[in-house]
DNA sequence: GACGGCGTATGATCGAGATCATATGGCTGG
DNA sequence: CCAGCCATATGATCTCGATCATACGCCGTC
């Protein structure tokens, strides 16, 4: 865990700036103040190791940049990934876990913040930040089965379609991501999205200006 | 809604069978008899709708048999599904929502549960039921991004391994479930599966023997 | 006991996307 | 200012899974 128990020991660091942190997700702009005290920021290097299966979860972590990857091996040597995180909460399931069933690793340079487990579940004991727990729990839950739902569509085309209905208003969305990253997200390589996205818009059945996206 | 409102001021009618109802979901087992005496049942028909897009939610679902799929329809007449429920809860999201954001219709004869929104969200400041639901969200959560990402591999063999090594115990599994139903859950064809299952089996990478499955 | 429906299984063919290759423009850091 | 990296873009080829077809065995029903 990177010595990670003795940073919550250590008397006093660098504050947290929580004015920006609060811009990231709106459920760290209402942790309550006692959890924000006893949250650290911390750096992996890639290809570290957050925690391994079998640890007791000791914090509940927030990934701020870079990406962290929870994955199961296998004996033979395999490996499975099971969630990557980009930006966002991290197993929001290890709280009712006594041991992680999985590792996490950092796959690129990753800040992160770690929330001392003890005083996440506290929080879950005030009202108002349960219930924006609840809220984001489920909204993660909708986005994920509607992901899922998805990458189970077989076309290219199919995929973008369900993108811009489920993502976007109107049958627009503007992308907040390169293509390269949108084509990941789609279960595509890149190639595929480009291609599929020129003969949309040659067929007319879809406009293309930059990142803005409009079906007809 | 199909007379929906009605059931609730019916006084009395059949009384559900808690017992079996709790076999079916441990949420259910736990929860509290205030919300379960404003629970009702419903039959839907194929194709009959459980509610539409603008709807406010009256109660939250429970899917006891059949299927009901979640959906967007455009303008144009193209239809996404954004999420397909056989047994369990339903649109957990709703909840915060005051209207629905999709319709939801029976994709076969469907058998639900629906509990008073008002009496759930009661439900849900009981300690034991709230921490309860949040696990039960959070648990969903990881399984269905481990959906999402198994859904994100792009061979059969790569998705069936994923699936083993995620949903099994120690490289082994118990399918309970026809191959055909799995085969939709991976997003292939049952022939894809099929045909896979014996390769790999050739291979002796796989052992298969009915519904129970051992990686080598 | 015949029939129909369904899950299982395999063969033949086709096509969409993966893969490999190449090119261009923009941005960054030395 | 140039070199290098990356996102964008498109061409050529190949492969895996989708699709269509056929068959068998099990099970419940009439």
């Amino acid at each position: 865990m990177a010595g990670f128990e003795k940073d919550f020991v250590t008397p006093s660091r660098p504050a947290l700036d929580w004015k920006s942190l609060s811009l990231e997700s709106p459920l760290l702009a209402v942790l309550p103040e006692s959890a924000r005290r006893l949250t650290r920021s911390l750096e992996l290097q890639r290809e570290s190791t957050l925690f391994s299966r079998g640890d007791g979860p000791q914090a509940m972590f927030f990934v701020v940049s870079g990406e962290i990857r929870l994955l199961r091996r296998s004996k033979a040597g395999g490996e499975v990934v099971l969630q990557r995180t980009r930006r966002g909460f991290l197993a929001e399931a290890s709280l009712d876990q006594s041991t992680y069933h999985c590792d996490a690793v950092a796959a690129e340079p990753t800040r992160l913040l770690a929330i001392r487990r003890r005083a996440f579940t506290d929080a879950l004991a005030v009202r108002g930040f349960r219930d924006r727990w609840i809220a984001h729990l489920a909204r993660e839950l909708r986005k994920a089965r509607a992901h899922s739902e998805r990458l189970s569509l077989k076309t290219a085309r199919e995929r973008i379609v369900h993108f811009i209905e489920t993502e976007g208003e109107g049958g627009m969305v503007d992308l907040n991501q390169s293509k390269k990253d949108w084509a990941s997200e789609l279960g595509l390589t890149h190639e595929a999205l480009y291609r599929t996205l020129a003969q949309m818009e040659k067929r007319d059945e879809l406009e293309v200006d930059q990142s803005r996206l409009t079906l007809r």
